[in-house]
DNA sequence: GTTGGCACTCGTAAGAGATGAGTGCTAAAG
DNA sequence: CTTTAGCACTCATCTCTTACGAGTGCCAAC
C-alpha cells in the first residue's frame, strides 16, 4: 500500500485538527477541507489505509481517528511545515532577554518561566558541565571582620561565589595562606574529582587547623559542586492543568518534572538541535501521556545545557519546535557574550 | 441560648469529624463519639441551636452539617486542644536543618519545601528587610582579569555578592578608586532610599567615567535591590491538587500564590506568634476557599519574615499550627546563629 | 430535658431510552 | 480500478425516571 500525497494530506489534517480541538476527527469534517475534497466514504477507505499502517488510532467503533504516535511521528519528521516565528515575536522574545550583565542562573530561570508563558507548556532549562572543567582558581576575600567571601573560578568560565561567616576574626595573613593553600589542593583537579572523600583528605592535611578551615574547605566543596551539578528549573508547571489530558494524572506528573534525577537524564543526552520525544517514546513511563521538545545551547561551541517543552502529546509542534529553536538559539548567544570577555582577554 | 459545654463538645467533633472527613456530619455518627452519648435526636436538637448561633451550616437541608467560618474561628480560638510534636516529628525537622554555615536563602526555601512536605499544604516563606537597614559597606574584589566580585553588606548582617564581568581590566588601582567612590555615595544610606533614580544620580557624578563603571553601579543597585525586597518561595503548590476543594480552582489558586506582590502583604503584616485566616477571613476574594496559617519568625529580637501554609479551609489546624510555629522558632533560630557572629565580633 | 418514631427532603446512583456522530461494507457509478 | 451514495450498525453521551438512603425537623411520650 503505497503512503501517497492524498494519505499524507489527509493525516497532516488530522493530526492539526486533532491538535487543535482535541476531539477524535471524523470523515465528514475532513472532507471540508479545501486541499482534500473527496467524499467521507472515500476518506474513509484512506482512513482505514492510514489505520493499517499504523499511522491512526480509533478510541472506539463509532468515533473519529486520532494519531497514533507514529503518526505524530512521521507528520513531525516528514509533512508538518513549521510556523516561523513573526518578527513580532522574534521581538517579545528579545526584550525578554534585553538585559546587561545578566546573572547567569536568573537568566536560565527566566528562561524556563518566560518559554512557559510563551508556550503554554511547563518549561525546563537545565545546564551540564562536561567532566573535563577543572578548578581554575579560588580567591577568598576578607569582607568583614569575620566574614569572608569564597570564590570559585572554573575553567569553563563559570564563577560562583558564596559568603562564609567564620567564628574568628580574619586577617590578611591567614586569609593568603588558607588562598595558597586551597589553590595548591583544588586548582587544576576536574570539578567531577571534588567529591566528599575528597575535601575530607584535604582538611586532614591542615593538620590541627583543620577544624577551624573546616567551614571554607566545605564551602569550596558546596561551590565546586553547585558548578558541576549545574542549574535545573522548572517554569510553568501549572500549565499543565489547563489541559485535560492531565487531569487526573497532573500530580503525578508535576512531582515527576520537578525531580532533576527523574528529567534530567532523559533530556540531558540529544543531539545538537531541537529533538521530540512523543508519548511512549518516553524512556519514563509515567511520561507516556506526554511529549518532550527539547534542543541543546551552546556557549560558543561548547553544548552546555538543554531547553525542553514538556506537554500533552496533543501538542502544538509546528509552532513550538521553531520557538524552541529560537529561544536556545537566544539563550545560547547570551551566555557566550557572558562567559567569552573572560576567555578572550586570557588567549589575548 | 447558652454555648454550653455540650455544646462545644458537639462543636468539636463536628469539625475534627469534618476535619477529617470532608463529608457533612450527622447526628447519628456524632452520637457514637464517646465524649458526646446522647441520642441522635438530642444532638439534633443541638445542632439546630449551633445553627442558629451562626457556628454550623447546612450544606441542603438532608445533608449532615459543617462548620462555618464563624465555627472554625471558635473552634480555633477556644476549643482546639494543640497537638504537641511528637519527639520523633521535632527531630525530623531538626534535621532538616541540622546544616553548618547554611545559606540563608537557600534555608529559606528549603523551608518552605519541607513545610509542604511536612504538612500537605502549600507552603511560603517570606523575609522583609525592615526600612531602617542601610548599607554598611560595599567591596570590589578582582578574581580575574576582567571579572570582579561585587559585595554589598547590609546593615542587618545581610551579606549579597554578585560576579561582575567588565569590558575591561581591572587592576587593584581601578578596585580602590572604585571602592572608595561607591562607599562615599550608597554606605550609610538606607536600602530604600536607592532607588534607580538614586543610582543615576551616583552614575553622572563619575562623569567621563560613568559609562565604563556603569555595570558595577547597575550590580550595586541590585544587590541592594536584592537585600531590600528579601526572598519570596512558594513550595509544594502541587500539594493543594491533592485536596478535591480546589479540583476546578486550581490552577487560579496556584497562579495567586504565586505572586509576592498578591500574598505577600496579606501574610507580612501579622502580629508575632501564629496567625489564622479562614476563608473569606482573607482579604483576597479568591482566597475564600482557602486558610492561611502564617507565623512570624525574626532574628533575635527583630522580626524578619514569615512563613505560612496555604490550604483548603478543612485543614487539620490542630496538628499544623504546632507544627508551623515549630518551624518558625527553628528557623529563627538559625537565622540568628548564622547573623549573630558578625554582631557579636563588631559590639567587642 | 431527652428520646423514639415518622414523614419529608434531596443528593446520588442506577437503569432505560433516545440521540447522533461516525463507522464498515456493499453495490453502483465514473 | 477508484470514487461515491446508501445503509445498517456501534457506542459514547445525554436525559429522564426511579429507587435508595442518609439525614433532617417535629411531635408525642418518657
Amino acid at each position: 500500500m503505497r503512503f501517497d500525497d492524498r494519505k499524507k494530506r489527509i493525516l497532516s489534517a488530522i493530526v492539526e485538527t486533532y491538535i487543535r480541538t482535541g476531539e477524535p476527527v471524523g470523515s465528514k469534517t475532513l472532507s471540508e477541507f479545501p486541499e482534500i475534497s473527496v467524499s467521507p466514504a472515500t476518506i474513509r477507505n484512506e482512513m482505514a489505509a492510514l489505520f493499517e499502517m499504523g499511522l491512526l488510532e480509533q478510541p472506539h467503533t463509532s468515533a473519529g481517528r486520532v494519531p497514533s504516535h507514529l503518526g505524530y511521528r512521521t507528520y513531525i519528521d516528514s509533512l508538518m511545515m513549521a510556523k516561523p516565528l513573526t518578527e513580532d515575536e522574534k521581538d517579545g522574545i528579545d526584550a525578554l532577554f534585553n538585559i546587561s550583565d545578566p546573572d547567569p542562573d536568573k537568566l536560565l530561570s527566566d528562561s524556563a518561566e518566560a518559554l512557559a508563558e510563551y508556550t503554554g507548556c511547563a518549561a525546563v532549562a537545565m545546564t551540564t558541565t562536561p567532566s573535563y572543567v577543572t578548578v581554575e582558581h579560588i580567591d577568598i576575600v576578607p569582607a568583614d571582620a569575620t566574614t569572608v567571601v569564597l570564590l570559585v573560578i572554573a575553567s569553563n568560565g563559570v564563577v560562583k561565589s558564596k559568603v562564609c561567616r567564620l567564628g574568628f576574626r580574619v586577617n590578611t595573613g591567614i586569609a593568603d595562606f588558607f588562598r595558597k593553600f586551597a589553590n595548591d589542593r583544588f586548582a587544576g583537579h576536574t570539578l567531577k574529582e571534588i567529591s566528599a572523600e575528597f575535601v575530607k583528605s584535604v582538611s586532614v592535611q591542615l593538620g590541627e587547623y583543620s577544624g577551624v578551615f573546616n567551614p571554607l574547605i566545605v564551602g569550596i566543596y558546596e561551590l565546586c559542586k553547585e558548578v558541576y551539578d549545574g542549574q535545573y528549573y522548572l517554569g510553568g508547571r501549572e500549565k499543565l492543568l489547563t489541559y485535560n489530558e492531565y487531569s487526573d494524572r497532573a500530580l503525578e506528573i508535576m512531582k515527576l518534572i520537578s525531580k532533576r534525577d527523574k528529567l534530567g537524564p532523559v533530556i540531558g543526552n540529544n543531539p545538537t538541535g531541537v529533538t521530540v520525544f512523543i508519548g511512549k517514546e518516553n524512556s519514563l513511563s509515567q511520561l507516556a501521556g506526554s511529549s518532550l521538545v527539547v534542543a541543546r545551547f551552546s556557549i560558543g561551541e561548547n553544548d552546555c545545557g538543554t531547553i525542553g517543552l514538556i506537554g500533552p502529546v496533543r501538542m502544538d509542534y509546528s509552532r513550538l519546535i521553531p520557538h524552541l529553536e529560537y529561544f536556545a538559539e537566544k539563550l545560547g548567544t547570551l551566555l557566550s557574550i557572558t562567559y567569552q570577555r573572560i576567555t578572550g582577554d586570557e588567549n589575548g
